[in-house]
DNA sequence: CCCGGATGAGACATCATCGTCTCATCCGGG
DNA sequence: CCCGGATGAGACGATGATGTCTCATCCGGG
């Protein structure tokens, strides 16, 4: 097959974000494919928003595994995971918005890649490193929306592209207050 | 009239923005009401949108108004804007996720907050409170982000409603990190 | 050169949803 | 008590999307 998949479902996910109720013709032409192949590659729809969801997971799963989340310094390791996760944020933003993964077993391999996150600002927390009165659950959907937050803005042509990354970390790590000199 | 307009605007909203696919029906058992009822309040479901969009944004609005964003200090501006927004936080967030305001005139009303906010931001940066690094135009998109990102967290349990405007706004101002004594 | 796989364009029946309608029921005010 | 407005339940046709199909074309490898 000459179809670039990975394309595809790039694009799908980027229209979908914006417009959930696009039609498969939508989709297809913001695919750059016609309707039919677009069925032939995904059997429907739904088949369709699952492969997203899976694809999604999948990468974010590698982009964790790559950041090595585990080492290090934990603040270190977070902007890791958030550069790792930059090629990848406008599937996780369709993944945070589309969340109506609250009903199939989807959730179990998001609910997996979750935990990772969860744990990765705990560690920071006993490590002294992040504060302990925002919870490693919020500060888990935090970075989700940030993420999702920086990669819509690019998209949008808010923010520039190189500095997604940067935008993203330095919010979510050092806030938006001026800092004193420590 | 004795529909509660309000109660099923929030209702359509808080559906909408989990399954953006939503028939009229699952729109209508979702608010209490009947399928006919729906349609004898809201033309159709455009009318419905496009009145969750004048609503959320009517609302924002007001929240901008109360927190009197122009004046005191800016980063208490900002908790004090959080607060305000927090009754409404799932009218953002529908607003957010909704980004096909990017096609009718309803741009231009959430232009005109969009701007109160960017400024509210650029003032702090220029009275010294806010980084410089981190531009005016993401701190909104993060704000926007984040209030919907807790909207949805609290909605799921995974976060106490009392303590949304404070994760929020904690983590918006000063960010994951723990500082140093200043 | 030829061929097979893949694609684009479009026809087609099917189906879900939409928007409108009618009718029975409910409920609060006069 | 009676009445009018509002609602719920459901029927109905219209409409748009969906999924499947066929056929012509394209393109790269053998």
């Amino acid at each position: 097959m000459s179809l670039d998949r990975e394309h595809v479902l790039r694009a799908a996910a980027a229209l979908l974000t914006r417009k959930a109720t696009a039609s498969m013709d939508e989709i297809a032409r913001a695919a750059g494919v016609s309707r039919a192949t677009l069925h032939r590659h995904f059997a429907g729809r739904d088949a369709l928003v699952r492969a997203l969801e899976d694809h999604g997971i999948a990468e974010f799963g590698r982009a964790l595994d790559e950041a090595r989340t585990e080492e290090g310094d934990a603040a270190e390791a977070v902007r890791r995971l958030i550069a790792c996760s930059e090629p990848v944020a406008g599937f996780l933003a369709f993944l945070f918005t589309e969340n109506q993964l609250y009903e199939a077993g989807v959730n179990e391999g998001w609910n997996r890649l979750d935990v990772r996150v969860q744990a990765l600002f705990r560690r920071g927390q006993e490590e002294g490193v992040f504060r302990l009165d925002l919870t490693p659950a919020w500060l888990t959907e935090a970075l989700y929306g940030l993420i999702g937050a920086g990669a819509w803005a690019v998209q949008d042509g808010r923010v520039a592209a190189k500095d997604h990354t940067r935008m993203v970390s330095e919010l979510l790590l050092g806030g938006a207050q001026r800092r004193m000199e420590r």
